[in-house]
DNA sequence: ATACTATGGAACAAAGGTGTTCCAAAACGA
DNA sequence: TCGTTTTGGAACACCTTTGTTCCATAGTAT
């Protein structure tokens, strides 16, 4: 029965308050929202079915901003920046993904989650394929490595330390060239 | 009055179990710990003092191993080389803090936890100034990259993606190097 | 204006975690 | 062995959170 901007109040106020304490009560995500208790109540009948929509939302988010990069088109280093110019903006939503270890435990939310992943790690493999990307190092790890680093990327903004505009290059220059000078090629 | 080896096996078992759950009760970490909840109590008279002491233990180590890796000497690629190889394995022991936020919300602990990376900071900047690192990336970066590089690490062994002996070499060549395949040299 | 819906507040019981006290039993050292 | 120390269990009061119910009010559409 509540009105869908309601929701998605909740919804958003939740996101950002669990990113920073994953405990807060659901008054505090109720006055977050500047919404009634009760009102949260008649969202999301338990705590356990907030966190649950609210993981499916994060998850929904970033499924889209892949998608939206079309990761399938073109070479697999420009798939990528894509990818990471689509993605790392979207942190402040889905932050507190990586504060609930609790998701891990529950084996269809990883599943979704290695959905998501998906079109990463085929654009990937692709890359491998070509020769564009490194072979030596396994495909997962190199999806895992491009994920930790987005997230690395939304801490240091969340504190402050790096400009939201830098992050999408910084990322995907680090991971992609890594952090070694190169050497002068013509000499 | 508890005896040391008493405060230890809590400590352990806090670790072992925030890692995977936060929020764990004081009961399980007594029974964890195969101790009743008293004695915890005993050890620790609030859950803050524990998971303060859980807090500073886990910084001990990495400060430990850290500096037990001798990031201040010699080349900086070989420094990084060592502290990677240093810190991987210990990641049982101090997994929960990436699980904990609130930390970040306490200036006292944050500033203990930029002095524990300090020392990697120095052998970073010191590669930057001799040319082995690149310096269009700022210091501040490549550490946390490095950081979040090990969590990452951390997680795939956890999950068993990655077998502990392979973490830290894939950690360093991946950040070092980045995951572009190098252009064939000599032709 | 009127009916309907969404909302907020208050009050409530239930559950779980926390911190404390007391006492008996086990472990330990002299 | 004896005395001391450490430990575990039980019981307790307290607090917070959760989930529920009821009712009054504000907003909306007809």
């Amino acid at each position: 029965m509540p009105a869908d901007r309601t929701r998605r109040a909740v919804l958003d106020a939740a996101a950002r308050l669990f990113g920073k304490n994953s405990t807060a009560s659901l008054s505090d995500v109720a006055a977050a929202a500047g919404v009634g208790r009760t009102t949260v109540h008649r969202c999301f009948a338990t705590r356990e079915e907030l966190v649950r929509a609210l993981v499916e939302d994060a998850l929904d988010q970033v499924t889209e901003a892949i998608a939206a990069a079309r990761p399938d088109r073109g070479p697999a280093d420009a798939a990528l920046r894509r990818v990471v110019d689509a993605v790392v903006p979207i942190g402040v939503e889905v932050r507190f993904l990586t504060a609930e270890p609790e998701m891990f435990n529950d084996p269809a939310l990883m599943s979704r989650w290695y959905a998501t992943l998906e079109p990463i790690t085929a654009a990937v493999r692709r890359g491998q394929d070509d020769g564009l990307l490194r072979a030596d190092l396994p495909t997962a790890w190199i999806v895992d490595l491009l994920a930790g680093a987005i997230v690395t990327a939304w801490d240091s903004v969340d504190e402050g330390r790096l400009a939201p505009r830098e992050a999408p290059g910084l990322v995907f220059s680090s991971v992609l060239f890594g952090v070694t000078r190169p050497r002068d090629e013509a000499r």
